[in-house]
DNA sequence: TATGAATGAGGGTTCATTCAT
DNA sequence: CATGAATGAACCCTCATTCAT
């Protein structure tokens, strides 16, 4: 059912009607409520599925011996996780639900991995220096939420124009 | 009364109830229903209506003397424009509308400006050269729709990075 | 459509469906919810209507020469008119939502009334001294949810009971 | 199971949910709608229960030596039996159900065992010639529904001037 | 036999749109 | 032309009932 609901929320965005995802999911409105009291409880528990996923992905990179490698592919990897669903996209935007109580909490910490994904990335000199993690998530989500979301090739180009913005000083030789 | 449903829109987004921007405009919800016989005809209206603010103003800067600070300059305050407005932004994304029929006709062609701005910044060394049109669209798209799109300071962060990532190239030294 | 909604809630009670309500009107189920936004607001606005007539109808008594009767005939009137609306029997027994809220306010002071009344009709001998206006309302509460409040006949009769019931000791010669 | 429904509708009223009642009992919902095919079913297996320990506690009284006071005691447990329960109150109204189709049969003839103890009462002239037994199932039923079945005091009081307004006649003195 | 997940009709409420005034 | 009351479809949620395990 939750990858029912996944797929609703990635067609139709966070306003499908629960309907909608039971019809997907081959089930009754009421056994999706039953296992989701409410929307929102819907929300988040995809919200917090999908998250956990990407904090493990984010981990594993988290020993990598090319650091600004794993920062950069991690950075492209989460935008096509969430792009790829309209709903998430929405979730992450904030859009009209607290987001704080949903990724509390070890297991969907993606401000901590990112953290320390950037500050390895830029100690080993791939990313410049005067960045903050909370760049690194605005412009991680906006990314997420470009025009064409399913365009998975507009969405590489962005992120790479980003990346370069982000290696880019690191590479300005010194006398520049 | 486009101006009582942009703040409506900017306060509370996509949903804001017809009965809220008419009470905003100081007049009957059927006088809002007249002037734009659906909602969506009052978002087209709003886009339409802010797009061709925005393509005024890159026209101006169309004969600029410094393509690359015309273009950069433009690129930022269109983010802000939009951004401005949570509905808007809503609406950009393609909540389940046509945006091509809303920005067709000279005085909407957005992408028109956009592109002669990008040649000419290209033209003049200020953008690298593999950029195109499309890419810069969907980075302002983006932007717009970070996840604070009322936190100008993020806003201004982003944008700065996309610039460097957009410039990148022609600063980089040639023997790099 | 007040008149309406009283017919529907003294036909089938306080869970007859907003849908029947409309239906009695003549209206759509939105008209009723424009006129009060829920479905309580629409219990309180009946029983608050009721019960200003209740309380002018008994101020009225309260001037009354014979202040035995103006008080029995108070509390019969009364009692005919809750028990033949069975929605506000229900309200009036408290099921489930707040009637202090509902009633008060001057217009609304039944137990003022009552109290006047009753005081009244002790001090001229017609209601035995240990009654209080407490017990008065349980009393008039009770014969309104009796079992048939349809059957007037059942009803007046219970009346009578409990008129005598109040009135006994007053009536029993000194020396017994 | 029967207790736990008992005490459910007691707590909550008519309305509680059926998973409530059998959580209660400590069974599953599937369990309860095995034993009681309908929530129907359950209200009136419960009725009859009751009515069944009432008519056994009346038959009992049926032989007293002293009419009245077995009158007047039956009426006041019965009512107390039944004020405790919100639910059976609120079903002993007729809250859309047939009381007829419940209290048939000998086990549950309670209409028969007050018509016995009234009858008796009468004949020692405990309590007056008019009334019927119809005015007393009237009253006790009323009582049962006074507006805070719970307060023990108010039903109390509401009992005694019932009480002597059904004997009143009987202790005025003849010549009055 | 006992279970509880699944069902889906039905509840109250909201709101874009219509239309008589 | 402006109005806002009326509409009713659509939403989310609850819950009595069913049935495969």
């Amino acid at each position: 059912m939750l990858e029912a609901a996944i797929a609703a929320f990635a067609a139709e965005g966070l306003s499908v009607p629960i309907h909608e995802i039971a019809r997907r999911a081959g089930v009754g409105t009421g056994t999706v409520s039953r296992h989701f009291p409410t929307k929102e409880a819907l929300y988040i528990a995809i919200v917090r599925d999908r998250i956990e996923r990407v904090v493990e992905r984010g981990r594993a990179r988290t020993a990598s011996e090319d650091p600004g490698t794993a920062f950069f592919e991690f950075f492209e990897t989460t935008v096509d996780e969430f792009a790829a669903n309209l709903g998430l996209a929405d979730a992450l935007a904030g859009a009209g639900f607290d987001m704080h109580a949903v990724a509390s909490g070890a297991k969907h910490d993606v401000i901590g991995i990112l953290g320390d994904l950037l500050t390895r990335a830029q100690k080993a000199g791939a990313v410049r220096k005067g960045i903050e993690v909370d760049d690194i998530k605005a412009l991680m989500v906006a990314c997420c939420r470009g025009p064409q979301s399913a365009d998975a090739r507009a969405r590489r180009r962005m992120v790479e124009v980003i990346s370069q913005g982000l290696r880019t000083e690191t590479r300005r030789p010194t006398r520049s």
